[in-house]
DNA sequence: TTGAAAGCGCTACCAA
DNA sequence: TTGGTAGCGCTTTCAA
């Protein structure tokens, strides 16, 4: 490996002061254009990249982002969001040169304790808060660490700069849908209710259902999980009074349900239409292929880097919303038949 | 917030030159015991915390390590493998102060990019190289970079040090369990072939049904996917020779393959019994729950960090093998009925 | 417009 | 055993 070409060797071959190197090549004034050329040839035949190090140390920032995931690794497991949002995330920070550094871990009072780290090392500018909870711990630790942050899909008026996608939209477009299709009994099989993204959800499912003068139908915890799913399916149809149609919150959740239904004998969507939310590539696949309504976690990564660089950067930066989250019809939802 | 506690400060508390800060904090030798006493007395009550910057700058480390997943994010949608590799990467790395840095991109040429990029900022000591596929042009880019690796199951023998999970065993454990059952026709379906883990699987399968005399049974490829095992179910069940048994090169295909013998009115174990590779979550709540191997990410993940950090400070590592790959019989595979 | 020099926070070397 | 100091590579201020 040969040595590392730094800023001293492109002002030597340019003839120039090696600050007049970093002014002419961060764009900066008070270089005239001829020098500025002159440098930036030097620096072009040299193949200087200027050291992050270097410009770590004297600029204070890290030109890093952190997420930390907050999951069990065997949770994450089959969880779509995450791959996206982070692919989202790179497409926007890779430019500015930015990096994302990952943490995952499940232990909830070690997660604080990793946040303090990556503000104490300066090892990030800011960081990506997603899943939050109600009375989230995270919020006021971000707040005193001085941390720049940015909240994915909290409500508005949050108490940080957020992107959003607007849940309700799809959820009253796949209410309508079964309503016109006769269904009146419509359950709902719910997420964990301390994430504000399964309350949420849960809510425009009762507004949805009520706005269409019905009452909403049971309600059971499915955990976001397959296995949850599986068993908010063993409650919901054995109990007396059988809905016509369940609202996952999400695909994985539906997916089981599905399975589980078909397991005990009942036809999906004859006996039981059954929705997901997400719009995971699985349910497309599965049989019946999976009536959802389609996130863009993709698309809320890379709103969510724009947003950070531009807080780093100490801009203020309003709330963001990105499209809606769409309802896409497949096979599993049907008419009542009776 | 405060301003930064530096390492001056901790000297005038202490009352000493800040070289022997560093040396003491840094447990080196040339320090009195009575000063370190001072000094780390001074340290902890002014809440000191070197800062990475500074020590990066002039020790000449990025203390973080990289991991670049090609990929593309759909496909890693379901992909059990990587969030637990980075789970046991972080629990070994989390106590010498490392993060991980992690990219996610779908295009090849872009690919190779990155780590040059990784390398040319020093953003990162090292990386892990998982995936790896026949020729890959990784293996000679980092060393070309100079850049610390460890290699993910390669073939023993690999041009770097390589953590390895055994598959063999596993896979002659599963085909012995199927030859009892009295299976003859066994069929296999399999990843792209470019991939070293993808072949080595094949191999194995082949070798397995050899020794047991019997000829190996079709091969199809499934590509890893949910969608394409449905595809290898279609043609596998439709032909005129139809195997009794098939073995999926991973889960996801398996779970596919099954769904889609069903579909097509197979009954699983019954008409055609199925096994998987990898032991995801998802596969033992499936209908009926699928026989597999279940393999160590979590664990790779740890042993491979444990190795690069080596690497990284300058020691010669071994390859190293973790425990092997293990057969997990469940209901998606039996004896042959007829 | 240009250049010199002072940091940024730490490590490591060399003298005292 | 201690302390002083020269880097590490850059940004930024201040003179020239």
């Amino acid at each position: 490996m040969a040595d590392r070409v730094t800023i001293v060797d492109v002002a030597a071959r340019a003839g120039v002061a090696i600050s007049s190197v970093s002014s002419a090549l961060n764009g900066r004034p008070g270089v005239s254009e001829a020098t500025r050329a002159r440098i930036v040839k030097a620096a072009d035949e040299l193949g200087f990249v200027p050291s992050l190090r270097g410009r770590s140390l004297s600029g204070k920032k890290a030109f890093a982002v952190g997420l930390v995931v907050h999951r069990d690794p065997d949770v994450l497991e089959l969880d779509p969001f995450f791959a996206s949002f982070i692919g989202g995330i790179e497409s926007h920070i890779d430019g500015p040169g930015f990096a994302l550094v990952l943490q995952i871990g499940s232990d909830p009072g070690e997660m604080l304790d990793r946040y303090r780290r990556l503000a104490a090392d300066n090892r990030v500018d800011g960081v990506f808060l997603s899943e939050l909870e109600t009375d989230d711990p995270r919020v006021p630790l971000v707040r005193e660490l001085g941390l720049p942050a940015v909240g994915i899909n909290a409500e508005p008026g949050f108490s940080m700069p957020v992107v959003r996608q607007d849940h309700e939209a799809g959820i009253r477009a796949l209410v309508s849908h079964l309503v016109d299709g006769g269904h009146t009994r419509i359950a709902f099989v719910g997420g964990p209710r301390h994430f504000i993204h399964s309350a949420q959800r849960e809510r425009a499912w009762r507004d949805a259902v009520e706005s269409h003068g019905l009452t909403p139908g049971r309600f059971v915890e499915g955990g976001f999980t397959y296995a949850g799913g599986a068993d908010a399916a063993d409650t919901l149809l054995s109990g007396g009074e059988r809905p016509t149609a369940v609202l996952c919150a999400n695909d994985l959740s539906a997916i089981g349900f599905m399975s589980e239904a078909a397991h005990l004998g009942f036809e999906v969507p004859r006996d039981i239409s059954v929705a997901g939310y997400d719009g995971i590539q699985l349910g497309a696949y599965v049989h019946p292929a999976l009536t959802t309504i389609t996130t863009s976690p993709r698309r809320l990564g890379f709103e969510a880097a724009r947003m950070l660089l531009e807080l780093i950067d100490g801009r203020r930066v309003p709330d963001t919303v990105i499209e809606p989250a769409e309802l896409l019809v497949r096979a599993s939802t049907g008419p009542v038949s009776d």
